[in-house]
DNA sequence: GTACTGATATGCT
DNA sequence: GCATATCAGTACC
């Protein structure tokens, strides 16, 4: 079943590491994609320098932040990417987990084209271990663009299953944020130890 | 495997 | 102007 709102509008850091495991489905044109969350990230706003809404700060990109919980933040970074993320805490609070690897579990011909334009079996050995293990990659594989910022996570278009897995999650330092003084130590990464689809550092 | 570079939207100074 | 919640391509080992 779909997780409820109830499930992401707790405590930012439980919501991550529960969101681990869990099934990420999304629906193009009857087309079905699932792919099992396998490495997250914690931002919390308000104290995070990390985060796009450090101290409150409010701007049309990270708008969604500010509503409800259960709707996805879309943001496009580099210019070239974009990242997704689920809104978490209660309104009014700029808390959001940001999904940076998923491992593919359905759908591999359509995230194949939609990443390298070829059929899964085409693909190289690194193209199927690069389809989904990053935040920017799983965005291209699932077609997830500025189209979805703002849309519910219980939606037909996009939503996220509950599942139950025995795995051991491991808590470690966040990437790409070296600029955000002392938040970069704080560790609020956390992924499926093992698992060969998480971005860096199994 | 590591090291460097370029792509360039958005928000900051 | 300048930096960034990234990735792919190239050049090496």
């Amino acid at each position: 079943m779909k997780l409820p709102v109830d499930f992401y509008s707790r405590d930012t850091i439980t919501v991550a590491k529960e969101l681990l495991g869990k099934l990420l489905v999304r629906n193009i044109n009857g087309n079905k994609l699932v792919g099992k969350i396998v490495e997250v990230e914690a931002y919390l706003g308000p104290i995070d320098k990390a985060c796009h809404s450090y101290n409150f700060r409010r701007t049309q990109r990270n708008e969604v932040m500010y509503g409800p919980p259960g709707i996805a933040y879309v943001y496009f970074i580099y210019g070239m990417y974009y990242c997704l993320n689920f809104v978490t805490e209660k309104e009014g609070m700029p808390c959001a987990v940001l999904i940076r690897a998923l491992e593919p579990i359905e759908g591999f011909d359509i995230m194949a084209l939609n990443r390298f334009g070829k059929t899964y079996s085409e693909l190289t050995k690194s193209q199927k271990r690069n389809l989904t293990n990053g935040p920017g990659k799983l965005c291209r594989a699932f077609n997830i663009d500025k189209a979805l910022n703002g849309h519910s996570l219980l939606s037909d278009e996009i939503y996220v299953l509950d599942n139950q897995e025995d795995f051991e999650i491991v808590a470690g330092k966040r990437i790409g944020i070296d600029y955000a003084e002392e938040a970069k130590d704080f560790e609020w990464r956390f992924f499926i130890k093992g698992n060969p689809y998480v971005s860096k550092g199994k």
